[in-house]
DNA sequence: AGTCGCCATGTGAGCGTTAACATGCTAGGA
DNA sequence: TCCTAGCATGTTAACGCTCACATGGCGACT
């Protein structure tokens, strides 16, 4: 387990080479104000000799603080960016915490329970929850009795509710749909996701508020699982009487769509405008490239970890929302004439 | 912290309501043969009722194990799904074992280093290494020394290295050359991912050592960065005098070429045949829908774990190979005529 | 019938760290 | 000059658990 010695050093093999006692070493580790400035560099000399690191196991027993946040990701591949888990990872780390995380792609009762058991058996700190449905928000709602926890999901908020950060699904779909109506387009629909993910819904009501709001009436919704082929699948009901636009809650169920258009003949944008959500990657190299919303993950995971550590220290944290951006590409234009 | 008492319950409470010692509390906690059976039950109502959670930094402190396994990834977000993240992750988890991550997209020495002082911290028993690169390879190998390791990754093994477990890349390059070869493809060309990765390496070396065993001279090999945006600047450069096949080193950047020939209006497969690698989610909706290799990832993950639990115990694991597999899809055809 | 040995359980120590308190020293004000 | 405040450091006691050993009771062997 160890290079050369025995067994790692302990702060006694340390205080014993400086010259101090262990609390000296301990107070050098952790920045105790009260140290001359000889006697602490002697004891970072004997830290470094020695090769020596603090065991957090010890230091957890007495402080009651094991330093370890826990990260639940509910998102499956088709949906959003997993580059929000390496921004949070990466985000706690700097904020001095270990990370754990447990991934949850078909969340289940059971499994959360599992999960949640696993992360206070850890005596996680603090908890963020990506959720995308009820059974997840659910058991994230329960676990916040036990443990500060903050959630990264567009759910509508009820009153108890842990914090909440989320990128403003809605205003993504109205980006969308005043975009559209912009250029003319009236007879357009939405491609749904599925009913039960927080974000599918959230830019339905976008979708539709936008839209009434103009006074313009889409075509129903179709129903995607937000998976390619099932934007294909869809698309191809379209094509007996075409829309001017078509806009998918998904990057991946747009990919479907084009190729149904263009195995049909039907040219994009010229015949049909398309429009997806997540400028994932590869979308900008879509044929054609997919105007699409863009969201910033980077931020998102930067001010959920800032947010919980926040509430871990007992402050009350407001909902934050971060606001998406339309990248406009050669997928969408005016209506067909 | 804490519903509704105080501080949370340890194992003398436990002791105390079940009318034992603590040490036959932990006696079951641990499943050691020599309990009554009726004084197990009762241990255990008695864990049930207070809702006692065993606290691991305790154990960990007197045990010498953590029970934690570090998990460090440095695939960029072109390259091969994360999906074999969440797999680690669940089958660490089902084997017993807490997990932590840490994300290395760009790696650097300093950044290795961190992410392996972060897990010495910790005392995690045993570290799996996705490595992408030599950076990354170099601080697995250092670190090999301190602490159990496997490595996911391409290269080439040295003697005393770390345990290796991989998709055979080269094999999936063989089996592009192969499948062009048998369709009567001569005017071939290979659009290779950027050299200082090893997948990138093996599907070079794999696509050459095919075609030159046939005795077909491929064209000189392309380069790009993994993104799409490289293949279709990769593409266009072909659009002059154009081959009958170009094999992508990923899925990606074949959707760039995809989208160069469509602009150019050159037919796939019609005009030209493209294949992928790495079968990414989309894949199938691309259009037209790529022939790509397919990498099993669930047990990639799986072996592992394994295997890195197999080399903590002591055991000499052998380099273990995944075989990938070819999926045909309308992308690819016989040459043109 | 006596003794050996195994089984079920209890007792005490210690893992490496931090918190609380104790100590000795230097300097400044009365 | 003495007393006191405050700084630098040491000493001791937990934290909650497992390990090693101690103990008492019961059955099986001679």
């Amino acid at each position: 387990m160890v290079a050369n010695g025995r067994t790692r050093p302990g702060m006694n093999d340390v205080a014993r080479l400086a010259g101090v006692s262990h609390q000296t070493v301990s107070r050098v580790l952790n920045d105790h104000p009260n140290v001359r400035e000889s006697t602490r560099e002697r004891v970072l000399a004997a830290i470094a000799e020695l090769g020596y690191r603090r065991n957090s196991a010890a230091r957890a027993l007495v402080t009651h603080r094991s330093g370890i946040l826990g990260i639940i990701t509910s998102g499956s591949v088709h949906s959003g960016p997993a580059s929000t888990l390496a921004v949070l990872e990466r985000t706690a780390r700097a904020a001095g915490y270990f990370v754990t995380v447990a991934a949850a792609p078909h969340p289940t009762p059971e499994l959360m329970q599992e999960i949640f058991g696993s992360f206070m058996d850890q005596s996680v700190e603090g908890v963020v929850v990506i959720a995308q449905g009820d059974e997840v928000a659910g058991a994230a709602r329960a676990a916040f009795a036990e443990v500060p926890l903050l959630m990264i999901s567009s759910l509508t908020p009820e009153p108890g509710d842990p914090p909440l950060v989320c990128v403003d699904q809605e205003a993504g779909a109205r980006l969308v749909a005043r975009y559209l109506l912009d250029r003319g387009h009236t007879d357009v629909v939405h491609l749904a996701g599925p009913p039960d993910w927080f974000d599918a819904r959230a830019r339905v009501r976008g979708w539709h508020a936008e839209l009434s709001e103009a006074g313009v009436a889409p075509r129903p919704d179709l129903a995607g699982d937000w998976s390619a082929g099932s934007g294909y699948e869809a698309a191809r009901t379209l094509l007996a009487d075409l829309p001017t636009a078509v806009f998918a809650a998904n990057d991946q169920m747009a990919l479907g769509v084009l190729r149904a258009f263009a195995e049909a003949g039907v040219a994009v944008p010229g015949g049909v405008s398309v429009v997806g959500f997540d400028d994932i990657v590869g979308a900008d190299n879509f044929f054609p490239p997919l105007t699409t919303v863009r969201q910033d993950f980077e931020a998102l995971g930067r001010r959920a970890i800032d947010a919980l550590v926040a509430a871990m220290g007992g402050a009350a944290v407001p909902r934050e929302l971060v606001e998406p951006v339309l990248v406009e590409r050669a997928s969408s234009g005016p209506p067909r004439p």
